[in-house]
Parts: C-alpha cells; structure tokens; sequence
DNA sequence: GACGAATACGAGCGATCGCTCGTATTGTCT
DNA sequence: AGACAATACGAGCGATCGCTCGTATTCGTC
C-alpha cells in the first residue's frame, strides 16, 4: 500500500503538516476544515489527499511529528535525571519548564493531545507518548514516595498529568509577567500534591 | 417577542431541554444533533423549532436551568459557613463531596461547562454561574489564608476551580471504591495547594 | 360552535465539508 | 527520447445538519 515518494512529495507533506498545526491551532480539530488546510499550505485539496487518505490521518501523522518532538524535549527533562539527589523544587523547575517552552512554541500541540474528547483516532496517536510520560512520572513518584504502592503511584501519576493539562491554558493564555505568576502556581499545585504523596489520608 | 405559552408548552419545552442533556451528555454539544433531541423528545423537528430559535438557545435553556440547580447545590455547600471556625479538611468535605454528587446526578452539566472551547453563547450563559462560585471560592481562601492580595486570592481561586473541572472527568469515569479513591485524590491535591497559599513562592 | 392562537408534523432547502475524479504536468528510469 | 509513476489541480459529488415552511390539529375564550 506504501507508495514511492519523490523528494517533492516529501516536502509537501511537510508543507502541509505545517499547515495543519497552524489550522488546528486556530480551529481546533473538529471545526478545522481540510480545505482549509490544504489552503493554508499552498496546495489543492486534491493534492493534500494524495498524501493522506482522509483527515484523521493528517492529524495522526502531525499527533506522531509531536510525538517525536515532544520525545526529544522529554528527554531533555527527565533523562540522566537523579532524582533521589534532588528536592522536590529542583525536580518541578527541571521538569515543568520545558514542557511548558515546548507547549508555548507548538500552539498545535494541546489541539490534539489536550482535548478532553478525543475523536477516535485521536486516542491511539496519543498513546505512545501518554504511555511514556505516565511511565516517567512514576519512576519520580516512587523516587519521591517509596513507601506508596503501585497502584497509588499510577493514579499519582495520572492525577499530575491531568493537572499539568489543566493548567496548561491558563499558563499560555497568560503573557509575559503573568506567565510567570501562572507558572509558578502549576508549580505550587504540583508540589502540594506531590509532596504530600507520602503522609496518608 | 415572547410568545404566550401553554401549558402544554411548558411541558414541552422541559422534555426537549432534559432530551437535550441527555444527548449532549451522550455526545457533547458540537455532535449533538437536531434532530436527535427532538426525536429523544419524542418531538418533529419543527415543534422543536416552535420552542427554541436555535440549537444555541436550546443549550442556552439547559444551562441556565442547571444554573439555578447548581446555585441550590452551592446554596448548600457554601452558604452559612463559618470559614474561620473550620479546619481546611472540613472546608473541602462541605465542598467538593456535593459538586461531585451534582454533576454525577447530571452528566449533561459537564458537556457544556466544563469545555476548554466553548461556543461562543456557551460562554455567555456560563458566566453567572462561574461569576458566583468564583466568590465563593475567594471568600473561602481570604479565611484561609488572610496575607493573600487580592490578585493573588482570585489566582488562586481561577487555579482551584480549574483543577476541579480537570478532576471531575477522571472522578464521573471512575465507579464504586475507585471513585472514591479519586475523589480524596482530588480532595488531596487541593489541600496540598490551599494548604500552601499562606507560604509564599 | 366559532374563531384565533398555540401546538404539531415532517419533507426537504441551503449551506457546509470531507473527499473524488478526470485531466494536465513534472520527475525518474532505461 | 520514450514510458510510466508521482505530483498537481479544482470543480463538484454525496452526505450531513441546522433549520424552514406549508399544512393539519388542539386549546383557550367568547
């Protein structure tokens, strides 16, 4: 089913991944037309279905480009990380600040992996880097709380992220000096709950 | 404008709006179809059309009548309540155990509050009851933590409000024992958060 | 019972949108 | 150069959906 791509082809396809962050980023995904996209990228809708066979597809190839990108800034956070040497603060500045430059410089982003409601393919282009991300916030949960168990770290885990996506709007609609305030209180919700992981109730 | 109403009207226009959260709790507002509330109605297409303008004013309706449930729901959560005489751990008992039992009991308030995009007359007739629990929650954190400015109290309370609205679909999807573990997992996280307002940084 | 207003119906209009198809052009390989 | 695949175009198809309109029935009032 694979087809042989010219170097043209590949360029259009960036073009038009491009393009759909873009259209995705104003509209969202449901409200974000593939005219629309195939407009914005310089490109007749015929062509932009030369390259993906419907607009779920658009979307899954941009959600795996995120994927990819967001991996590398991940890395950048949570590798070679030690966690038991440092402070809570410490693991909070490492960790938030870069996913939130990251969130900031690709506004296409949390249009599809931020979403409440996710149309159904959706889901599964998000997955791999969910399944990633909860896996790294439970190796600093239990760096954290040693005490809790498996279940509780997951939920943990799954609790922060969820929280993180919360605030996230909050954090970019704000601007400049309010960014920082915002950015501070995410840091602050997560370190009241973190760090009260270990005493009971 | 307004039209005189019988009473069969009346009678009318409540099963269009309870058929109305019914399919927008089933598939979101920007889904929801029509023709499928009138049919969940029981109701031709046109008869709905002889109550509501349109498909926004329908949503409007609906919201509005969960306003005034809510604002009973809150009436018994926040009104008569010596914040100063209480521990933060009752504090949250009186709050978040009957919003959690409000939106349980109506899973159609959900799909049109608690959206990161909103439609714009969405918005609109969000805004009474958003105004209200904004107070509330700000007078609750000035018993709280008294050296807060008042910038920094409505931050708070705009940042307390959204981790609620992000916890709840995580605490509605969860059933019997594990609802209740995400419940004082929500509970938990804003403890941790108010708990930490006094201190600054 | 008569008359107007309110209620009720449902086929279908108009607009939107994802996507197709016939055709023309450009690139690649021998 | 010739041949075939890849790329490119854009008008428009088919389906969906919010909503309308002509008409029929029921209710309130005298």
């Amino acid at each position: 089913m694979e087809r042989r791509r010219q170097a043209r082809g590949e360029r259009r396809m960036a073009q038009i991944l491009d393009a759909a962050a873009e259209v995705f980023a104003g509209s969202g995904y449901e409200n974000a037309t593939t005219n629309a996209i195939a407009a914005a990228a310089g490109v007749s809708p015929g062509s932009l279905y030369q390259f993906f066979p419907n607009k779920e597809a658009i979307a899954q190839a941009l959600a795996a480009r995120f994927v990819s990108q967001m991996g590398e800034a991940h890395q950048g956070a949570f590798a070679d990380a030690d966690w038991a040497a440092m402070t809570l603060d410490e693991m909070l500045d490492r960790v938030v600040d870069p996913i939130v430059a990251f969130n900031a410089a690709n506004p296409g982003f949390k249009a599809l992996f931020a979403r409440a409601d996710m149309p159904a393919g959706l889901t599964e282009a998000a997955r791999p880097i969910q399944a990633a991300l909860l896996g790294r916030v439970e190796t600093m949960i239990a760096a954290l709380a040693p005490g809790l168990p498996p279940d509780g770290r997951t939920r943990a885990a799954v609790v922060g992220i969820q929280i993180f996506k919360a605030m996230l709007p909050l954090v970019l609609a704000a601007e400049g000096p309010e960014r920082a305030a915002m950015t501070a209180e995410l840091k602050r919700v997560l370190r009241g709950y973190l760090g009260s992981l270990g005493s009971p109730g």
